[in-house]
RNA sequence: GCGAAAGUGGCGGAAUUGGCAGACGCACCAGACUUAGGAUCUGGCGGGGAAACUCGUGGGGGUUCAAGUCCCCCCUUUCGCACCA
């Protein structure tokens, strides 16, 4: 037990010194596993589930941490102090490829390299103070919990969720492996933004997350707790977009009629030699095919390789162009792309139209988003549009653009291309003429299906999820492959298949997995013949997507939780409040959202999504910028809280910005709200004696006036705080009140030395200001909740409760206004009439000099806010 | 280019519904106390003006007795998406 830090009197001066405070009490914290740990759910009390994102181990905790444990600690004390039941765990996403690069420098081992940073990380969140049960605590690398990654893996094979192919997969030449596509920023790896992704083919295993992807996207709508912000995100990604397929057959050499042609071809006679076969186009503007004048193939299109068997020249051209379009990514980045085009020498037939249209190459094509190849509708695409101008394609009219205000001077139809818009009725388009676009589209079709050549389709730019990567630090995927058996899973029994420790880590290219023998050779379980193991191991992102259900759980060897205790934890919705950074968004928050509904469909939890109310808190900046290494304006917070504190430095912390804004930090800003601190810690001192003496007398009947301005502030406090608690969360503003109330309780000093304030009622004050204080300052509100004499831990004393009445003020400034302007302050009794206030206002001595000689118009009155006369 | 958020003193930021613009804090200025401190306390602190007053929330219009807040147009910044057919 913690011995008050001073022994005071009356008019010594006791300095507050956090550096003496807070680690007596973090020890006094470390010795009482208890003190943060969730009840079990038969405790019968509501539950909240309070999360923030787990963090990567890289040894070091920076501002951003900090930032967004303060927030989610002040909640989780809150809380607790309401009388949940709060789950407030830690854990670590500790495989990953920094690991290994640290290996490689150091030549440590990753494991003991990220258990080290594990264990100082812990450290430090002890220091500052964070209300975590830690006997809940999970590390990703570990067998206990990756295990179950590789369980999760084999349920999902045999659901078909799980799969393996040969694709095109991003490289990154730098990280030596594969990365997903939302790992894929701008054609850059997200780790090395210096570094080009590749492409390559290569055998990889999947994750069907497409399966999910119409409820993925619906269910976007319910998580109304969500910022709109990330979910416009997620469905801009999930990219669903209904349309039609069309399949364009290949005209023979010799049917081709000859047409105009209208620029000059590179063809040469063996060009000219026969293909056959179709070509399948995805539109989301089927009514406007018969303006379709060309096709257009993506240059990694197999027709173009088909084509260019025959055609040397294609082939040149045509590897010609991505060289161009190389060197301009080169040199302008992607955001001007010049559109490039080689007309292939072919013609496909337009089923709608009989029309025989040439087939080009061009760059803007996208080989993996629909079918890689386009139909082009010039007059109502933009790129289409810009293409044909550039190359002289025929453009042709079939939707009726329709003049808005102020087009009538520019009546030609030429004069509104390109027209998108899908507000009018169709021309040129034979027998479906004169409809409207968007019932054009389901007719069309609809015939395109009934005459077997097209059907409706929908698209999504979701993809599978590829998880598989060459490295050698982290889960093991749970595959076997054999001579005579092929792909065998690992016996669920088998589990978990352990990565191996020493092994050599280097910087070439493959699994380092498949350079360790004895881990890869392995005898088949189903034939007993020669099998060897996967050597690939799963994304990180994988152990992210399911780790807070296993929090509830944490110690099951049997299951990865029991589903009866993730049950009370989720509820129906999920984590009551999940909070993390933005960077977020996509990626953890859709695999997360995936990984539930797969779990759901599996029986082991009945909620559909994660997360009912995510929040996304803003960054730490500096001078300007994020902070970082490479701008040298980075902050630790080790350096901080020896200076100023671990209160100082989080209080700091909420108090500089709203949290879901940037914050700017300041350090003259944390030295402000030390010296807060050390006023509060001062006035305490002071008055601690007095304040103990009035613990066991009640409140007087009826206050002083001084005494009843004290309560009046502080209840109007608490009020405040309480309402910000419920969702607004701007603790800049509730901790700006606290000040408030610092500020008049320090002013009334001289009164209380005077006596005019009662024993009891100095005790509510200090009593109350230390509760509110508690979740922002916990180890000086825990300094000073002993001090007053009380033994049981803050969390476990009731929030304050406020008083309406007491918060109430008896007497109010009202501004008398004259035209809008102010004129006059009349200072009335609270409930003032609209009548009376009138009067009053009009009998200020000030608002008649300012009326003398003018007609009144008009008088306003709200009464309880202002007066506004109008005078000519 | 498309979408979202934001723009208020020297700075970070206040101002639930339209109702006293600038709470709280920082920096700064003046003073007090001093066994000089990175200490504490008191007062001041948007611009102009001696004052009465007056101007003032990115710019321009509008609605209203009243606009930081609502409507229209424009500018800037940040973030996200970006050839998605």
């Amino acid at each position: 037990m913690p011995s008050p830090a001073a022994v005071v009197t009356a008019d010594q001066e006791v300095r507050y010194n956090p550096s003496e405070i807070e680690p007596r009490w973090q020890a006094t914290w470390d010795a009482q596993p208890d003190l943060y740990a969730a009840e079990p759910p038969t405790c019968g009390k509501p539950k909240y589930y309070v999360l923030e994102m787990l963090p990567y181990p890289s040894g070091q905790l920076h501002m951003g941490h900090v930032r967004n444990y303060a927030i989610g600690d002040a909640l989780a004390r809150h809380q607790w102090m309401l009388g949940y039941n709060v789950l407030h765990p830690m854990g670590w996403d500790a495989f990953g490829l920094p690991a290994e690069n640290a290996a490689i420098k150091n030549n440590t081992p990753p494991r003991e390299w990220t258990l080290a940073n594990i264990a100082a990380m812990r450290r430090q969140m002890a220091r500052i103070g964070l209300s975590y049960d830690w006997q809940r605590e999970i590390t990703t690398c570990l067998p206990d919990y990756y295990r179950w990654n590789q369980w999760f893996f084999l349920k999902m094979y045999e659901r078909g969720l799980a799969y393996r192919k040969k694709s095109k997969v991003n490289w990154c030449p730098e990280c030596a492996t594969v990365l997903a596509n939302e790992q894929v920023i701008d054609g850059r790896c997200w780790r090395h933004e210096e570094t080009k992704v590749e492409q390559r083919d290569l055998e990889q295993w999947f994750l069907r997350t497409t399966r999910y992807a119409d409820e993925l996207l619906r269910d976007l709508d319910k998580l109304d707790a969500w910022p709109d912000k990330v979910r416009t995100m997620q469905r801009n990604w999930i990219g669903r977009s209904e349309g039609a397929l069309v399949d364009f057959e290949i005209q023979r050499q010799e049917e081709r009629t000859p047409s105009r042609q209208p620029i000059k071809l590179n063809l040469t006679e063996t060009a000219l030699e026969e293909s056959s076969g179709t070509i399948t186009v995805f539109t989301t503007r089927i009514d406007t095919i018969y303006g379709a004048t060309s096709i257009q193939l993506a240059p990694e299109h197999p027709m173009v390789a088909q084509f260019a068997r025959n055609n040397s020249e294609l082939a040149r051209d045509v590897q010609a162009m991505l060289e161009q379009q190389e060197a301009a990514l080169e040199n302008e980045g992607f955001n001007e792309l010049e559109k490039l085009g080689i007309f292939t020498g072919h013609y496909v037939r337009n089923p709608f139209s009989e029309e025989l249209i040439p087939v080009w190459v061009a760059n803007y094509v996208l080989m993996d988003y629909g079918t890689g190849a386009i139909m082009s509708v010039p007059a109502h695409d933009g790129r289409d549009y810009e293409f044909a101008q550039k190359y002289k394609i025929e453009i042709k009219i079939v939707i009726l653009p329709r003049r808005t205000e102020g087009s009538e001077n520019h009546n030609k139809q030429e004069s509104m291309l390109p027209y998108t818009e899908e507000d009018s009725m169709l021309m040129n388009s034979g027998p479906f003429d004169m409809l409207g676009c968007v019932e054009a589209q389901q007719k069309m079709a609809a015939y395109a299906q009934g005459k077997g050549f097209g059907k409706p389709m929908v698209t999504f730019r979701l993809k599978d999820w590829g998880i598989s990567r060459q490295r050698y630090w982290g889960t093991p995927i749970p595959i076997l492959y054999c001579e005579k058996d092929g792909i065998v899973p690992v016996p669920e029994d088998q589990l978990p298949v352990l990565l191996p420790e020493n092994v050599e880590i280097t910087q070439q290219g493959g699994s380092p997995l498949s350079r360790v023998p004895e881990f890869m050779n392995v005898k088949c379980p189903r034939c007993g013949g020669p099998a060897r193991r996967e050597t690939d191991t799963m994304d990180t992102f994988v152990d992210s997507s399911w780790y807070f259900y296993r929090y509830t759980d944490a110690k099951n060897n049997q299951a990865p939780f029991d589903p009866a205790i993730a049950a009370y934890w989720f509820g129906e919705k999920g984590i009551d409040q999940y909070i993390g950074g933005v960077e977020h968004a996509i990626l953890h928050l859709i695999y997360s959202r995936f990984w539930t509904k797969m779990m759901r469909d599996l029986g082991l939890v009945k909620n559909s999504e994660p997360v009912q109310r995510l929040f996304t808190q803003g960054m730490v900046i500096k001078n300007g910028a994020k902070m970082s290494k490479s701008k040298g304006n980075v902050v630790s917070p080790d350096d901080m809280i020896a200076r100023y504190g671990a209160d100082a430095t989080r209080m700091y912390s909420l108090f500089a910005a709203p949290p879901d804004r940037d914050l700017d930090w300041q350090e003259d800003g944390v030295a402000g709200v030390s010296r807060f601190l050390s006023r509060v810690y001062r006035f305490a001192g002071k008055t601690m004696p007095r304040a103990i003496a009035g613990r066991s007398q009640p409140l007087p009947a009826s206050f002083t006036p001084v005494e009843q301005n004290l309560m009046r502030k502080l209840h109007q406090t608490i009020r405040r705080i309480s309402h910000d608690f419920e969702g607004r969360w701007h603790f800049n503003t509730c901790i700006a009140a606290i000040m408030e109330l610092v500020n008049d309780l320090t002013a009334a000093e001289p009164t209380i030395k005077a006596g005019a304030i009662r024993d009891s009622v100095l005790y509510a004050a200090t009593r109350n200001l230390i509760l509110l204080l508690g979740p922002f300052a916990p180890f000086l509100a825990a300094e000073l909740w002993s001090q007053l004499g009380e033994t049981a831990s803050l969390l476990r004393a009731p929030w304050p409760a406020f008083d309406e009445k007491l918060a109430a003020e008896d007497v109010i400034g009202i501004p008398v206004q004259i035209n809008g302007k102010l004129r006059a302050v009349v200072t009335v009794p609270a409930g003032t009439t609209e009548n009376e206030l009138r009067e009053i206002a009009l009998a200020d001595e000030k608002v008649k000099a300012s009326v003398t000689g003018k007609e009144i118009v008009k008088v306003i009155v709200v009464p309880g806010k202002l007066v506004n006369l109008v005078v000519r």
